[in-house]
DNA sequence: CGATTTCTTTACGACATCTTTACGCACCTG
DNA sequence: CAGGTGCGTAAAGATGTCGTAAAGAAATCG
């Protein structure tokens, strides 16, 4: 599997396509939110963070592509759109609002578990390469893991979301409020304090002196940055 | 349009499909090289460095995802797969190359240029470099960095806002007022002796000789000037 | 359902940055 | 030539930010 553990919202109001995207996304490794209706969504997506939203277009409250336009005022995440809609301006409308792919139902779930996959491998993928090395420690984004010789250093979730979100401005500063909005959603934009209790905690793990690191630099102010 | 002037690669061996995307990309402003075999594909992609490829997968001499994997080999270029095969284990196939996207004839015009959009709207982010060269210390605007032959200089928040804003304004005088409102707001707009001591600060870490500033030119009553 | 991991909250010392204050120099002006 | 103005330099306080530790709350997992 390519992106173990990664999170994935479905905004669908019919519970048997609910279901069926639950156990075919579930064995490949990935956590399900689900939400039934327009306004759900919105919601789950700021709270939960998704790493990728799959959204139907025909919800009972709102339409599906007022939730993309919702997400994209605050989040570059994934969307990939879920439609009975086969019409060519439905599908239009939705990649300007923001959509990064459009299928149409019925669907074969090999493709839309395709689909995924490449967009979650877009979406993690630094401007060059999977691989970061620091000093004698390895970090797969892809594969959620990091090593130092050989050994295999544990990394919990939100301390993987920082380490992706910085590798992905590689040797670029990455600012409070991005990091903040990236990791635990818009809500928390301004709790810059959870930042430094992680920052302290991936430095134990990851660099080489914890007291006088040298890949993870804080600019202070500012933000942190992430140099090989 | 979204992206004037992208070069977008053709490889699709029907002519009449060829001469059809010609003339609706052409019309989007985008500039169109076509190849009729995947040889020539792989050549062309390599030789024009197109912003992004559509590629067919019946191919007479090569199937069209054996281009995909060459082009992945050297380029994470936005690859569109445009093919007649709706089989889900095509498309699967296709994705694991490393397609970005994958459309089955029939195909809507709209739809195809919507997704070019998508993928172009995406590949475009992170390529946008202010970069400025004072004799030896290079800055980089976007990434709030500045270094010295390898070596990062550290400037602190205000230090990069009179940088930034000198920069905005290259060869250009900026007045002590404009200076002050941009960096310390409008409160502080006649605080001019703000700005001679961050001036020092910013000659000491980023001109050759800081006695004889050559970058940081003080225009006398009036403001500061920056030249390369 | 209990145990362990993970996340959040709270508190305080250390430190970087910003602001303030002070003085020397060059230039112009009366 | 005395006095003023604008600029550069230096260093000492004030402010805010950061790092660190530890304990309480929540989520996860067997």
């Amino acid at each position: 599997m390519t992106h173990p553990g990664a999170i994935i919202l479905i905004v669908e109001d019919e519970p048997e396509i609910r279901r069926f995207l639950r156990t075919s996304l579930g064995a490949e490794g990935y956590k399900v939110v689900e939400s039934a209706t327009a306004r759900r969504g919105a919601i789950d997506a700021a709270t939960h963070k998704p790493d990728l939203a799959i959204i139907d277009l025909g919800l009972p409250d709102f339409d599906g592509v007022d939730v993309i336009r919702q997400i994209r005022t605050w989040s570059p995440m994934p969307i990939i759109v879920l439609s009975a809609r086969a019409q060519e301006a439905s599908k239009i409308d939705a990649f300007e609002a923001g959509a990064d792919d459009y299928v149409t139902k019925p669907f074969g779930v090999g493709e839309l578990i395709a689909r995924v996959k490449v967009a979650l491998r877009r979406a993690l993928r630094a401007t060059t390469n999977h691989l970061i090395t620091l000093g004698d420690v390895a970090i797969d984004i892809e594969s959620r893991s990091a090593t130092r010789d050989g050994k295999s250093i544990h990394m919990t979730p939100i301390e993987f979301r920082i380490v992706a979100c910085l590798a992905n401005h590689l040797g670029k500063v990455v600012m409070h409020k991005q990091l903040l909005t990236e990791v635990w959603g818009p809500t928390h934009a301004s709790d810059t304090h959870y930042l430094r209790i992680y920052l302290k905690q991936l430095r134990d793990k990851l660099e080489i002196d914890p007291v006088q690191p040298r890949h993870f630099i804080t600019e202070t102010g500012i933000g942190y940055r992430l140099v090989e």
